[in-house]
DNA sequence: ACAATTGTGAAAAATTTATCACAGCCGGAG
DNA sequence: CTCCGGCTGTGATAAATTTTTCACAATTGT
């Protein structure tokens, strides 16, 4: 009937897929903060999860439990066997797997890009730079490289519903020269240039440097030569276990601006954004739910 | 008054000398299976240390708390805060920084996001995807919607050097059914969808699951619908301090995946490269050194 | 528009907690 | 040896909390 050697975290996960919407919040739930939310009284599980009070009593049930204490003495007895055993701390991030596994390995590695580009960000810098993204009076050019312009896109989309009057340029196309003859004094270029640094894109930000623009730069520990002409410089750490660089932290910092900047439009953007939402509505491009 | 760095542990073990006899007969009772026998109803609890009832109250009581359900609240939180793990206590990531300003609460949520990403991924299924990705003799399509193309082309960008017969899909474009006329049995699809879902998205993988195809799935922990047709899963946590949602967890499983396909097509890929390298060096689109 | 899912509010049932008074026990002091 | 004082268990009970269940309304997807 019940499998002993399952933990109730398999069985829950097991049954995710034939689960309804608020099942799934909340087993979700249950399982992002495993096990202690499920040793609370039903209420306030009920409450973490936003789910109603019913809806846990009812999924327990479904799970096959006579009542919701009985699952918090089985959820009890699963955790008096895991402290029995090997130390239940975090060495390995997927616990499943060894910590030589390239998952873990790489994980690690990214954290520690992330704790180290934290530490040596200036945050004065950072916030001078929201402040000029945000601006909307200037105009806003976003440059990517060959593998960059991914990330300049991904700031393009976003600044795209926050602000007007931006342009995403390319800069490994051959079109990017017709960009800068808009270029005037007092405009805001992103620039992203990480290791194997592109000749473009240096020519491209001396070019808009002479125009009279502002350069806030996404770059690597070693620093573009664009560093030399940009106003703002923000550098990541990239190393990963890979022939590849990561532009994950990268990534972080480029999703923490988006932030940021919104923060700072809010009431600009709200209009923008909920008419963005009818239009989505309208073109059903997106699903409700499930 | 209280010490909050202190472990309910801690603190028994503290008072264990001046302790009666019943009372450390129930103090080692419960440090015996910790913290499990102290999460049971009270009853319980003075069962199994052949205490009894008021033997548990009154200690509990004399220990600070103001009854027993408090003293397992407290329970319920170490428990909660031992899980996390050393690296996501981090007070402030940029130290320079208040530990309000975005960059930290942003890093935060994003430690966050990859602990509970890689805690709840399945190594096998990651690898099985690998492999899957690897595999040259089938073509590869990758495919994105609205934002997540961006990951998309990504993935795109380095599978391009590492192996041929790959195709990039949009399936925001309305040209996507063109490249499914090509889709045979046995060719893979890595999907990316994130919340707000998008149909276009959904269809296509219908379409192609209908093909034959094997579907490989980038989603996020509610999981988009194509889940329901894709062999493979892989969901990330992508909630962070923003209106927007964060991909910097689920461009970490991308960027693994790569590093894994790289590994395993070590061998065919090696040839590739260097061409590449000489491509570029004739091009001059890189720099040679700073 | 229909069927399934979920939330609301409430009430009843069950369990758990907190106390109380009292009796028994134990060790040590006299 | 006896008495004393503190500790502990018993059994009972009241209070508080929690669980369970209901009927019905609201929502949402098909």
């Amino acid at each position: 009937m019940m499998d002993a050697d399952q933990t109730i975290s398999d069985r829950i996960q097991e049954k995710l897929d034939d689960m309804t919407r608020a099942e799934r919040q909340l087993a979700l739930s249950i399982l992002e903060n495993y096990p202690a939310s499920g040793l609370g009284p039903l209420a306030a599980l009920a409450k973490g999860a936003n789910v109603s009070v019913p809806t846990v009593a009812r999924m327990v049930q479904k799970l096959g439990y006579k009542g919701y204490p009985e699952f918090q003495a089985n959820l009890r007895d699963e955790l008096g066997a895991i402290a029995k055993g090997p130390i239940a701390k975090h060495e390995t991030w997927a616990e499943a797997a060894p910590s030589e596994h390239i998952l873990n390995r790489f994980t690690e590695a990214v954290i520690e890009n992330i704790r180290s580009t934290l530490a040596h960000i200036e945050p004065d810098a950072f916030d001078k730079a929201c402040d000029l993204v945000a601006d909307q009076n200037r105009h806003l050019y976003i440059v990517g490289g060959r593998i960059t312009h991914t990330l300049a896109e991904y700031l393009f989309l976003h600044m795209q519903v926050i602000r007007p009057n931006l342009t995403h340029v390319q800069s490994t196309s051959n079109t990017w020269p017709h960009y800068l003859l808009n270029a005037q004094d007092g405009d805001v270029f992103v620039v992203f240039d990480v290791r194997r640094y592109e000749n473009n894109t240096l020519k491209l930000a001396e070019m808009a440097r002479a125009r009279g623009a502002t350069i806030v730069l996404f770059t690597d520990q070693w620093r573009s030569p664009v560093h030399r002409l940009a106003d703002i410089s923000l550098s990541s750490r990239i190393i990963v276990p890979s022939a590849w660089d990561s532009a994950a932290t990268t990534m972080l910092l480029v999703e923490s601006m988006i932030s940021a900047v919104q923060i700072l439009n809010w009431e600009k953007t709200k209009d923008r954004m909920e008419e963005l939402e009818d239009i989505f509505d309208n073109t059903k491009l997106f699903r409700k739910f499930t």
